[in-house]
DNA sequence: GGAGTTCTCTGACTAGAGTCAGAGAGTGGA
DNA sequence: TCCACTCTCTGACTCTAGTCAGAGAACTCC
């Protein structure tokens, strides 16, 4: 990271802030307070307990209530225990919510169009494009990796697409129970370890790590959100095992794959993986690979 | 304009106010208000006005004033009448100031670092890349442009830069007095107009049209500052002109131009503009240029 | 020297965006 | 049934970020 990129950084921070900033606090504060109108954003079609809203906003108990009062005095929402459990509460839009809602939205498009407006064409395509480069870059670098237990729920989600979608794609559908999967302890310590990658509190990745006294370190059970891919983060799960293989002592890194996995397979020949011959009898696999980690054993 | 990019422009909104915004406050915000930390960025090495600051930051006297007291009081500012005018008060930082100043730089630094800590290299320049591109966008489509009288401090500014730049780039040096100019009169109306191109309020390019009667309007003294050049000002400058030569009730707009300025020989040809014979005798122009345009009389 | 202007400052307010410490209703398990 | 815990709400604050209406000093022009 040197000088001249965080220079660029920062310009961009300053004019994106400005434009941006000036625009958003224009438009959208219109008659509503930022906080009302980022809650009546949250609450959706389809209504949202009071918990998850403060959650996902990130605010004070006291403070989200407070807010929903004067949307209820302004009869843009209703409040209601939930029947199962009446200490949750259950905010809904009314049909004036509703209608609020679809305003503050049409000023979120005009907002943008208010950037692209003085462009022409050309220029247009050009900064959509960088745009959901940004975009896409940034949101990247929001992904958080966390080593869970494999029963956490999160990489329990993560492993249930992640066996769905071999099902669809191999083309001998996927059956768990006739795969060479680790026993239950082994893909925790301190024989294994398991990863879950999240985007926003959502898991939209896992992968597993197989760390067998006497025999290479393995790869097991990677797999990205399709919503995700494209993010670099196959790569980033790589980098990761690597350097806690490594971590373990662990010199060679080793995987199965079935070849209807073609993204994946790209992915581990441009990582410095070298196809090498069956190193065990996986049904479900059609290649191989390999690849010597440097090893710096935890003092 | 259509939806796919308003989409991507709103997603670009809100991944960037996220990111960027959260770690703004969080960073910048750290001990001091930002309105502090804003005037404290503004107020520069060498001190400025206080009426100058209020400008530039678009903020109330009464707030200015307070911001101010409670610089004076940590010590990091002082503010004292200026010498010719006391009424007019001059604020300079203290040492204590100037290093508040550098923490808050390298604290800017620091967040745009994290934005791109989590990235690999490669990601690392793409992300860079396509902020610059975003950056310049952005920037060109905060650029007004403004009909000014010829006089104007503003258009004078322009036309002493456009004119030194001549003189550096021609073969044989510029000397105004030697070339066809409009007489005094012959870029304000009714026979003609002069733009300003204007960014935050600074000049940063000019284009003068004559409307001669019976004869073709005639672009001239077109110019665009060096740090503002990519951002496609000349090819606005031109379709602004001709929109108003159009109204104007004008059916050619012609040109003429040294064969030094290829940047702008290259710029006619691709905005449509075809090379004639020299249609006047300019000693400094070696080619000559007509576009038909659609003349839409006012009525 | 006086009138009108310019510039800065002070006092009095307001709104938004939160924080913090309970209170009270509701739930689940021993 | 009781106890611990969860969830939401209320009251009492705080801090930013302003706005508005003068007051008073300094300047300019006549």
């Amino acid at each position: 990271m040197d000088g001249t990129q965080i220079d660029q950084v920062r310009r961009f921070n300053r004019t994106v802030t400005e434009r941006v900033g000036v625009l958003h606090g224009h438009y959208l504060g219109r008659g509503r307070p930022v906080g009302e109108a980022r809650l009546l954003w949250e609450i959706g079609e389809q209504g949202q307990d009071v918990r998850r809203l403060r959650e996902r906003l990130g605010l004070d108990s006291g403070y989200v209530s407070r807010l929903l009062r004067s949307l209820e005095a302004d009869g843009l929402v209703t409040v209601e225990p939930r029947p199962r459990d009446r200490r949750v509460r259950t905010v809904r839009l009314t049909d004036a919510g509703r209608a609020e809602r679809a305003a503050l939205d049409r000023r979120s498009d005009e907002l943008a169009g208010s950037l692209l407006e003085p462009l022409n064409a050309a220029q247009r395509v050009r900064l959509v494009a960088a745009m959901a480069e940004v975009d896409r870059l940034l949101t990247a670098a929001t992904v958080a990796l966390d080593r869970v237990d494999p029963d956490h729920p999160d990489a329990q989600h993560c492993l249930r697409s992640y066996f769905t979608e071999l099902r669809e794609r191999f083309e001998t559908g996927f059956d768990p129970a006739r795969s060479l999967l680790p026993d239950a302890g082994g893909l925790r310590p301190p024989h294994g370890l398991f990863l879950v990658a999240r985007l926003h509190g959502e898991p939209v990745g896992c992968a597993g790590l197989k760390l067998p006294p006497g025999a290479p370190a393995e790869v097991k059970r990677m797999w990205v959100a399709p919503h995700t891919r494209g993010l670099g983060l196959g790569r980033r799960f790589l980098a990761e095992l690597e350097a806690r293989a490594a971590q373990h002592g662990f010199d060679v890194l080793r995987l199965d794959t079935n070849r209807a996995l073609g993204a994946a397979i790209g992915l581990y020949h441009s990582y410095g993986f070298q196809e090498v011959a069956a190193f065990n009898d996986e049904p479900y696999a059609h290649h191989w690979f390999e690849k010597r980690i440097t090893s710096v054993p935890s003092e």
